[in-house]
RNA sequence: GCAUCCGUAGCUCAAUUGGAUAGAGCGUUUGACUUCGGAUCAAAAUGUUGCAGGUUCAAGUCCUGCCGGAUGCACCA
């Protein structure tokens, strides 16, 4: 067990002692300002205050029943009730010893692992996939790999959007083409399948905003009234929805060429998912769905379509169901049905969501999904709720949102002409920017050595930039910020691996290679701050866990490489003034290497030995 | 109009969800043995946390009212 987690169990146990009914598992314990001590905990005066008891005379009880002789040096008292703990030097060496051997790496397994889903990325088919996708893929994949290496069972699932009314759009000009032009058609999906499918797309809305128009010179649907493609459109969704073999084939070639799109880009990312399960893939329940839930009486029929409306179980103001018009509360209903007969995502999501619970009995299902769509899950979970009530309570829901990517002039990122910035382009930008700098640096690494760091340092520093702000927050997109390479960002963590490992190629030409049973001795102060900073990392990881934000965990490695950096400026390692200051300090930089490498590597980031 | 989220240093962002004197980075100023990798480190300056009240041992965080911004408001996802 590791000390914070020793300390933690024995003052739960003293407050159990001195307060037999409090919530002692609420009593927590965290690290503090290290003028106070090493750890601390308010939880006493919480716990003083719901029982009008005198602050300081219960943390003195309790800390008269509290046992920390093997882990504390001094436990004391402050301010209006604190208790401030010092971890024993003899504890925090040890601690350093086993983590030296390999015993490990400043983090435990859960004690009960849980079983949680988690749904992000979710890329479009028929539309390049953007900026935007790099937070629901970056967030989402930093908490799959998070929990995972805290010992829980990870469902992590791609929710593809193949099915939807955009495909009528694209389906009335893709077939327009292949009756008028099948050869620009050809020429079109060969050259640039996705950019082709999402000019469709366009084309089919935005009359005007394809480039090869003269291809249709002649075609129904040029001559045809806005009014008259819309309906054209709607009458090859339905086509398709009833299961046309001419569009489904279609379809599912439109399928075909996105996935080799998403395929290349999660394999640039590293990112894996365990399913890929798309919209199209719950259709065959879509319709039980709403029959049961109007069944039910959950659902009912207006104006043609279905949807679930209030149940009048909370104030207006609080009811999601609800919408103010005018002074007046009107429904908001969440429509399962259109008026067409088509279903729409509301009922999907419903459809996922009985299908992740039954199939995978999940303790947890998260989604990661831009912060707009937070009014659509709290309607779905509710809905969830009223549909299934006992299936809801076995399941935690959450929403994990974001905010959107900004420009430097606070509108959303776009390039120059003012097109989203494709994921592709961006990531390809990022290592040819990376490349640039990394061939002014270290202009003497070979060139296939210097694109691959480049390739490292590039995506680390996209990805780190995404994940470093609180992620419900918009935040401004800059090249320079985050390729930077100092100051808070990836190239500035990676630089100091980097560092370690050069030691350690120096260590070992001078055949001073370390011995992982070799003691460990802290006596600088910098020596000592990294070492309490390394206890740290298991406690940041379960932040992570807990909160799903990993942002933690990059302010987490920032300070390590900036405790490490004043460590390796004040305290000399290989010149150290003898053998066991050396061997000691050979093993504080390896332990700092590999909890920089893991931890980076949790956020979905590679590190290289030189750079 | 109604709802949700937000407003923190010149700029970009934190603040472990109610904890101790609100912290980083960039930028600015100054300094560090031709360096175990200077892509580094140290030091300095910058704040009425949008405004006004309230709750309590304690408020950037919770409540109320304003001001300003973003987003969403039935058949797109």
């Amino acid at each position: 067990m590791l000390p914070h987690q020793q300390i933690e169990s024995a003052l739960q146990a003293a407050v159990r002692a001195v307060l037999p009914d409090a919530d002692a598992a609420a009593v927590l314990v965290r690290p503090c300002d290290p003028k106070f001590g090493d750890y601390q905990s308010n939880a006493l005066m919480a716990l003083a205050k719901a029982r009008k008891l005198n602050p300081r005379q219960l943390a003195t009880d309790v800390l008269a029943r509290l046992d920390l002789a093997a882990v504390c040096e001094k436990v004391e008292i402050a301010g209006a009730g604190f208790l401030n703990f010092r971890l024993s030097s003899c504890l925090l060496t040890q601690t350093l010893a086993a983590a030296a051997r390999g015993e490990h790496l400043f983090f435990d397994q859960a004690a009960q692992p849980k079983t949680v889903v988690i749904d992000f990325s979710s890329p479009n088919v028929a539309k390049p996939m953007h900026v935007g996708h790099i937070r629901s893929t970056g967030i989402g994949d930093a908490l799959q790999r998070t929990l995972r290496l805290l010992g829980h069972r990870v469902i992590s699932d791609n929710h593809i959007g193949d099915w939807g009314t955009q495909f009528g759009y694209i389906l009335v000009v893709w077939k327009d083409f292949q009756k008028n032009a099948p050869a620009a058609l050809q020429r079109h999906l060969e050259s640039d399948p996705i950019g082709t499918m999402g000019a469709f797309y366009k084309y089919g809305r935005v009359a005007g905003q394809i480039n090869d128009y003269e291809d249709l010179e002649g075609s129904d649907w040029v001559q045809s009234t806005p009014e008259v493609q819309d309906q054209l459109a709607r009458a090859e969704l339905v086509k398709l929805q009833a299961g046309d073999p001419e569009n489904t084939a279609i379809w599912k070639e439109m399928i075909r060429l996105s996935q080799v799109q998403f395929e290349a880009i999660y394999a640039r990312l590293g990112v894996k998912f365990d399913f890929a399960l798309g919209e199209s893939f719950y259709n065959p329940w879509l319709g039980e769905v709403v029959a049961d839930l109007l069944t039910r009486g959950i659902a009912r029929e207006s104006e043609g379509a279905v949807g679930v409306f209030s149940d009048g179980s909370v104030p207006p103001k609080e009811d999601v169901f609800l919408v103010n018009r005018d002074g007046e509360w009107i429904p908001d209903p969440a429509l399962v049905r259109k008026s067409d007969g088509g279903f729409n995502y509301m009922a999907t999501d419903l459809a996922t969501l009985d299908y992740r619970l039954k199939t995978w009995k999940p303790d947890e299902i998260v989604y990661v999904v831009d912060d707009r769509q937070a009014g659509h899950f709290k309607k779905l979970f509710l809905t969830f709720a009223r549909w299934q009530p006992d299936a809801a309570k076995q399941v935690k829901l959450v929403h994990v949102g974001f905010g959107k990517i900004m420009g430097d002039d606070g509108k959303p990122f776009k390039t120059r002409s003012g097109d989203t910035v494709k994921l592709g382009d961006l990531l390809a930008e990022a290592e040819e920017r990376a490349f640039k700098i990394v061939s002014e640096k270290s202009s003497e690494l070979p060139e296939a050595q210097r694109k691959e760091i480049a390739r490292v340092i590039g995506l680390g520093a996209v990805k780190y930039a995404d994940l470093l702000p609180n992620r419900q927050s918009d935040y401004i997109f800059s090249w320079d910020k985050m390729l930077a390479l100092l100051g808070n960002t990836a190239p500035y963590l990676q630089y100091a691996y980097a560092r370690i490992k050069s030691i350690f190629r120096k260590a070992e030409a001078q055949s001073a290679i370390r011995n992982p049973q070799s003691a460990i001795a802290l006596a600088a102060p910098e020596e000592l701050a990294l070492a309490k900073h390394l206890l740290n990392f298991g406690l940041t990881l379960e932040a992570v866990a807990e909160e799903l934000r990993p942002n933690y965990l990059c302010n987490y490695l920032f300070e390590l490489a900036v405790h490490f950096s004043r460590f390796f400026e004040n305290c000399p390692v290989l010149k150290a003034d003898d053998a066991p200051t050396r061997a000691s300090r050979l093993a504080l930089c390896d332990l700092t290497a590999r909890v920089l490498k893991q931890g980076l590597d949790t956020l979905g980031i590679e590190v290289v030995e030189q750079m």
